[in-house]
DNA sequence: GATGAATGAGTCTTCATTCAT
DNA sequence: TATGAATGAAGACTCATTCAT
């Protein structure tokens, strides 16, 4: 009972930072850090204005354990995706499944990060890039297996197929979820991995262009016609 | 003599406003635009914070006009290509070498219009938003000439392909730019076009996936099924 | 074991007290009164800022006790060097000697009570010039009596004697103990009453100004009337 | 005429810095540094808060020019009395009447700047020390050419007396300036330095101690009783 | 007795913008 | 055209103090 009495005091002071904390990203979501008031936050949570800075140092501390929230939850997503898959393509398929409903969840989040790390050189800046750099090293892991594997070709660069993913997820993201409607994950994925898988030109292009630059369809070419010439020969 | 002052007060006046917007360029660059102080680009350009105003009406007003500088010179030489290459992919590539060069040079006012944009909601985002239509739209029809051409395949989504390529080169920017380096761009688009063309991977991957739809594989398979007449005949 | 409990209570709160009164001595000193926190006092006392409160009605209740504590202290002092000595003067060096020894430990705390009492006028001023009053009426009520004594010319006044000494002390106070090197309280004291019981001059200046009132120099005129006397004779 | 409109902004501005200069001197005055507002100073000025600001880098700024202005007239007073009088006494007198009459009207910003000095690091505290420096060094070369002069005792410590004369002035201003009544500062320094000069005893307590003490007087004795003995002698 | 949580009332300082000259 | 002066509207953050437990 005396136990409870105690527990009482502290759970109070959870749910304010909760409240308070997600109030944050509502109103930061929307204006920007610079556009957010910490009166509008603490309004929006319910409390004093002066508890927000209770709890949280800073109108940067808010941001960081925004952020702190943010990627615990997709490093364990992520996590569980990669002890219960095995399989590098499956894996990246479902990494980015996963990411992306994250991101449909928290991209304002995402976005508001972005902006503040670009022109603040602090605590906020390196949080943010080592909690990236943690997450992507995730894939250039895969894509190396990837190469090994010989699934990818080895002169593909494991950094650049990094930069296209997270670059086109990203421009999808900003283009996309701004929109009321729903976007259609799955055809996302499918069109975004075609290409990235198999290029864009389609197979009378692929034998005119690069084809013919591998050699590969010249020699198959020549097979074929030596073979016909055989054939006709032997018949 | 009237003119002549007239004409010095123009002259005068032109010289202020193209020093201070030259002087917001940098600052805004470098600090962002909630980071900039009107005061500090007025003291930059050597004027007085006034005078400022006197130019622009607005703090704004100097973001919308170097805006529109910026893709008055980015459209100038866009046109320019068009006019004067007419393949598709060479259109392409002469494109977005042309956008990694003017990107190079401007890749933080870029970064300043994307950032404003993303919390306001007034002039500068439909400006922006604007002018960016105007020139991903250049990429959309070179993309939609290269399907009706059959050098693309007609599955692949043109603005999907356009968002990518936007995502990949905005990616790239943001994260080789700032470095001191300067970063290899033709490098950078060749591998970027190889594998938006052609894929990451492999051949031997692609026979087990792809290629049955490439035409590799349907010679191949009438390589063998001649092998197969050789053999029966040779038996 | 009632009486226990409450006994125990009693000495905690006793303790608790005397802890916070402790660490507010040290960081008031350090800090004055607007520059200190209450929550660093507790901080530093070991308990929490409430328990501040629940012990002193006020930050300002800290000062006024910190100001009891010290001058009951002095005036107890004070009291048994005047019941222990007769002689004026030996009072007046004993009781200089004491307020220096406990300046030495204290005088940034009564540097603290002299600037708060400066800037307000609420009970801490009243106490303070309260218990001042006390303590330098001792030293008038001494002065009056060397007077009386005929010690002292009749025409000082006690009360300039006083500021004159307070001043000074004080002055020496805020000047020496400031640094770490303890102070010569000897050598300040034989200097001090030096100038105030005999004056800065020197004797030959003595001569033209002041001595013609003090008897030196009708001794002087006594001899050299002798030996004109003297010398007539031998003529 | 065109030098007049442009005078008159200037004049403008001078004459705001002025007026929120003499309200920060008596709002400071009265409730000291951090019992002051920067808004009351302005509101008591005629100004916007802002304006304050405008003319002065911060709160600790306006405290910088009232000390600046302070003691420039301190010193120009001063180097005018040094320069029209010579004999160090009169110099002596002069100035501590000067010093007076200046501290009468400002003595509560002296009041200002030594609380300020006392909890404070930075450059106010600096200027302030600088100030007192230059100001009381004055004192001390006087001291030292009236030791030079053999008008004051050898043995009496220049900085001592530095010590003793502005510890009893400042004593006694923070004493009697406070009540209304104007205080009689003739009075005042002739009693300063009839102490300060010849000291509080008497004629026979002199006779009775120092004199002893000083061995002057028992010579004296000797001399007469060897005298007498020699008049009656000879007689 | 002790305290964690909460807060109201400041407080200085910033800065884009206006305006008279 | 150019500007010095002036300002209103914030805006983040502080801190002594209260109170329920």
């Amino acid at each position: 009972m005396g136990v409870k009495k105690v527990d009482g005091r502290l759970e109070r002071g959870r749910r304010a930072k909760a409240a308070i904390l997600s109030a944050a990203i509502d109103i930061f979501s929307e204006k920007g850090f610079d556009g957010t008031q910490t009166s509008e936050i603490a309004r929006a949570a319910g409390y004093a204005e002066s508890t927000v800075f209770l709890h949280f140092k800073n109108k940067h501390g808010l941001v960081l354990a925004i952020m702190q929230d943010f990627y615990r939850g997709l490093m364990d997503g992520a996590n569980i995706i990669l002890a219960t898959t095995h399989d590098g393509e499956e894996q990246l398929v479902a990494l980015v499944q996963h990411y992306l409903v994250e991101l449909l969840k928290g991209w304002r989040i995402v976005r508001l990060f972005a902006t503040i790390a670009r022109y603040t050189e602090d605590e906020t800046l390196e949080q943010f890039m080592e909690h990236n750099r943690a997450y992507t090293g995730l894939y250039i892991d895969i894509f190396e297996g990837l190469k090994a594997d010989n699934t990818f070709r080895e002169d593909v660069d494991a950094r650049q197929l990094r930069d296209m993913l997270f670059g086109t997820i990203e421009h999808y993201a900003m283009a996309n979820f701004t929109r009321a409607s729903s976007p259609d994950i799955g055809v996302f994925i499918e069109r975004t991995f075609s290409i990235l898988f198999y290029g864009a030109k389609s197979d009378s292009s692929l034998s005119a262009a690069s084809r013919n630059e591998s050699g590969v369809d010249k020699k198959l070419d020549a097979i074929l016609a030596l073979l016909g010439d055989q054939d006709k020969k032997g018949a």
